[in-house]
DNA sequence: TAGCATATTGCAACCGATTGCATACTTTTA
DNA sequence: TAAAAGTATGCAATCGGTTGCAATATGCTA
């Protein structure tokens, strides 16, 4: 069946009665093919239908046009707010896509870049997961000198840039918003402090306490994955402290939401006994009640950006080595779950 | 600089003065190929650190290894969660993905699928637009015999599969339960229906209602796309009516939510004054006050499915061609959101 | 119209792995 | 011991585009 056959340059330049060399030449618009014939191929292209091989053409050029990319988990709003991003810039631009979680297991991101390195992609664009042991796993791209991005979840790698915001200048705002609130014994929930996101948060937190001379304790730190459910069971642990909180910074919206949910539940009131701050500015926060005070950060954004510095650096238009970090904008929203006084 | 050099069957062959063609029997463990000829191949392999090079494979095999997807949006919970489901399957069998989003967009659906028959995806998996005006752009698959599954949002097409819940079904239920409850004057908040998600569940609650002998009233389906805003302009609508609802039955959790939280601002009771039922069982929807009854359905399941079932008909190990539709399971989860009577 | 610049096009060698068929080597059988 | 059968390996074409360099064609000037 004629449909079934697949057309290449050498049955284009067969019917025309040329060289398969000017056929390809035609078909990129090289400046050496006259306009007629360039037209004659075109023409004949559409009309039988040709798609060209992009294998043959990796294969000579050394190159795949792919991007991929390796995020913790896929379906959280966030990192699929991220992906959505790095999606719309790649396929604007050519750039076809893999994607793969590494479901917050040091052990399957190692498989999944070395699965991403035999697919030859042309530059790499990763999230890391929590407790990355080592980063071993990446040498094999830098002694390639593919690109390699990081972002949110970064590490600062000899030759790769680094995408974020400023986790702790946002969590620093955060703690100071409830110090400003009148909060003075704040818990901070958060994970366990192995990657520069909760490192940073801490930091911020802490830094924030001191210079509104309050001491830290250590006890005040509750540590949790990300969970909805991950919220409720640190919601019994602030219900077991003696001294209740009066102040909450939970370094994301989902577990900030299902730790008030308990709480609510066991009929502590939002904000007056315990002032809640969130990060991230998931939808959820609007819809929880109070609604969440949080830090938003667009992902989309990031993602956009990631991508955006990625391909520019492929196609030569910007060199990324000399970059080491991108910081983007994050804020503040107040809203109702941190408001104790009528005027912040 | 050695590192930087690609390692090549031939490279494994001069140095072991074999020929190319036993290196590439030995390194797929060609029956032919004596054990000790093999040993020694993949021990060379291995120190070089060689890597197939997947291009010279497809460009010979005439397959990709390759499965494309196209959804409408990537940020929305109940999305990602398929994709990460397929993403489990996908990489568990050595397939890579190609994800691209259509953005509810007719045109950009038509130009992702030809930018998946171009790259030879071997097999696609789709959920439609809304308003897919026609299907021609999936002819070229069709006629080439590349597999071609559709999930959630589906179409029949010859030759093609569907995995999707009953939604008629789960609209029937959703409907019934809230007429036990003693609605009377249910209005259902759904998008255009003109896919089988929104033409279904249309359907079923239309079919409640005459089971019920309820007259059905066009003016009670109010038209919304499924943002948390839309459900906010719903509750406009339900407010200017002269005669308010008593029951709500919303096709999707996120615009249910965003019509609650509008509705209680306004000062109407929920369930007191309007029932609410949801579809998806979105997070959210335990966080919304009240919770929020709805109809659940696993995202993760799906996508492991579609992934699953493409998968195996590219091994050969099961044929697709002979399945029309695959049913999964769906189920109403009551919350307080909907009850009227102290016992359900 | 010879002479030279410029515009077009073609030749042929790649890119790296796969595989049908032929060949060489071993072992078994008559 | 020669023929048959089985085992192990190699040859060479193939997949479809790309591109440096050579070759031819065309246009222009003196």
């Amino acid at each position: 069946m004629k449909n079934s056959k697949e057309i290449t340059i050498y049955d284009l330049a067969t019917k025309l009665e040329i060289s398969p060399a000017t056929v390809s030449r035609g078909l990129k618009d090289h400046p050496a093919i006259s306009k007629k014939t360039k037209k004659k191929i075109m023409d004949l292209a559409a009309e039988m239908g040709y798609r060209s091989n992009n294998f043959a053409r990796n294969l000579r050029e050394q190159r795949t046009n792919t991007i991929g990319v390796i995020v913790p988990r896929l379906n959280s709003y966030f990192m699929s707010t991220v992906i959505s991003g790095i999606e719309n810039i790649a396929n604007k631009e050519g750039y076809n896509l893999i994607i793969s979680q590494s479901a917050e297991n040091s052990k399957k991101e190692n498989a999944n870049a070395l699965t991403m390195f035999n697919s030859r992609v042309d530059g790499l664009l990763v999230s890391l997961v929590d407790i990355t042991a080592s980063y071993d796993h990446f040498n094999a791209f830098l002694k390639r000198k593919i690109p390699l991005i990081f972002f949110d979840r970064v590490v600062d790698l000899k030759g790769c840039t680094s995408i974020l915001i400023d986790n702790a200048k946002a969590a620093y705002e955060a703690t100071t918003h409830l110090i400003n609130q009148g909060c003075r014994r704040i818990v901070h929930i958060t994970a366990t402090p192995k990657t520069n996101v909760y490192i940073d948060r801490l930091q911020g937190y802490k830094q924030a306490l001191a210079d509104n001379s309050i001491p830290f304790k250590k006890e005040n730190i509750i540590i949790s994955n990300f969970s909805q459910e991950a919220g409720t069971s640190a919601a019994e642990v602030i219900k077991q402290m003696k001294h209740l909180p009066d102040g909450a910074f939970v370094a994301n919206d989902n577990c900030a939401v299902g730790c008030m949910v308990t709480l609510k539940k066991a009929g502590i009131r939002i904000p007056d006994d315990i002032a809640f701050v969130g990060f991230n500015n998931d939808p959820v926060a609007t819809v929880v009640e109070p609604n969440l005070t949080t830090i938003d950060y667009r992902g989309l954004e990031m993602g956009e950006v990631a991508a955006r510095n990625l391909i520019n650096h492929l196609n030569g238009t910007y060199d990324i080595n000399s970059t080491n970090t991108i910081i983007l904008r994050s804020e503040l929203i107040i809203r109702a779950s941190s408001l104790k006084l009528v005027n912040p």
